[in-house]
DNA sequence: GAGTGGTCTAGACCACTCT
DNA sequence: GAGTGGTCTAGACCACTCG
């Protein structure tokens, strides 16, 4: 499988971005220029610059031209995208997370989770609690149901590290669909215990299920934050 | 300005997920089949079916069909999608949201909001506190920064209704783009005052810049709601 | 092999913006 | 009018999934 055309295209026009190449606020080179000059045709070089926009890294304007949008001021490193799928050691580095195993178990699922996860009830669910921890900081509280059927052999060596990886490279499944709820709650008990929330932290909590590209929720779960320590970026660009 | 075709087809094609001639789970007619009933290019019919893809109504199998999703369980009417642009008054209705004008200023930018809005020290900006109800509860403290030069004219009558519908039909400007930050955060003096916050409220906060389709800043904002009273929700849905 | 979606092309025409 | 991006077509070939 080769990459296609319209990637490579989008990653040239990205690192010039970088580079400085084109500068914010100005014009790229018109569509039928860079066609010409890449050796793609002019609905290729499109379709990378809409990836790019959705992106967020540039603009266009019918009759005007496409603009690199440049810098976003309240944009940090610490953001997390709310919309991207890896795990936390692929998006923070692996060195720098490891994992308390709070609760490992297999069951059959609630209602709930049965409904979550369009299983029936007696199709058994792995229960995952973990604290994830961020240079030995106590930094996500993560709460995770899988279905055993797609999720096998799950265990304690998997759960150390990257349940992400393993599900990817392991099983060669793929992510394809995510719909997320981002709330404020207060601190629980757990929260308290184990992230070591005052009584009056508030608490930054996502809510989501996963699916494969196969249309199969494969996650259901929720990751506690203390207000302190995340927030999640949405950006947004185009409604189509 | 007629309505592109892939949109059209969209429509119908999101009608028909509505209404039940295609069920959760089951695939489509294939692109060529849809292509020739409703009178235009495979291409024209796949540019449709990739943007309620992005939507989240249906997903794709290279090699086996295009399917529906089917319901999200934990979606519920209550969610506010992270990633609209629509004004509360256009998401939720105009019957029900009012405006109490805490704060209604002009004024000469502070550096965050000349960084943020890309603006001179010397260009005015319009500084607005609003209190918006819904069904005349308090429910959410917008904050917002807007260039004066963008948005002439600006007054209580407006900022009585919806500042998105006059940026939009009087001044016929259109949003592009935008950067939202979600964060959950303690209740400060105002939430306790406006939000009827309790001391120990929790409160969601987003801040965001809007980007016109021009690429210029129009809009840097906070918004707050109690805890209780609102959540955020993204989906996601290929990263390209 | 048959059927599906994914990509790519060349060419055409349209809509928009500025001069 | 000139230059830009947006849409659309017909046709081709490829990659993937399943029997």
């Amino acid at each position: 499988m080769t990459e296609a055309k319209y990637l490579k295209i989008a990653r040239i026009i990205q690192n010039r971005i970088k580079d400085g190449t084109y500068q914010a606020q100005e014009p790229l080179p018109d569509q039928e220029a860079l066609a010409q000059e890449l050796g793609v045709s002019r609905l290729t070089v499109k379709k990378a610059l809409d990836g790019l926009e959705r992106k967020g890294l540039l603009y266009k304007q019918s009759g005007l031209g496409t603009f690199v949008l440049g810098d976003i001021p309240i944009q940090t490193d610490h953001d997390t995208s709310a919309s991207v799928f890896s795990g936390l050691q692929e998006e923070i580095g692996e060195e720098k997370i490891t994992s308390d195993i709070i609760k490992f178990a297999i069951e059959f699922p609630s209602e709930q989770v049965q409904k979550n996860l369009r299983l029936k009830s007696s199709d058994p669910v792995y229960e995952v609690l973990r604290l994830r921890r961020l240079e030995a900081n106590p930094f996500v509280l993560e709460h995770t149901y899988m279905p055993v059927k797609l999720v096998p052999n799950l265990d304690e060596t998997v759960l150390k590290g990257s349940i992400y990886h393993y599900i990817h490279h392991n099983l060669g499944l793929k992510f394809g669909t995510a719909y997320r709820k981002i709330r404020a709650s207060k601190a629980t008990a757990w929260d308290k215990k184990y992230l070591e929330a005052k009584q009056d932290d508030p608490i930054l909590e996502l809510e989501q299920i996963i699916w494969l590209t196969n249309g199969h929720p494969i996650e259901y779960s929720t990751s506690r934050n203390r207000f302190d320590t995340r927030n999640y970026v949405v950006f947004q660009n185009k409604d189509f």
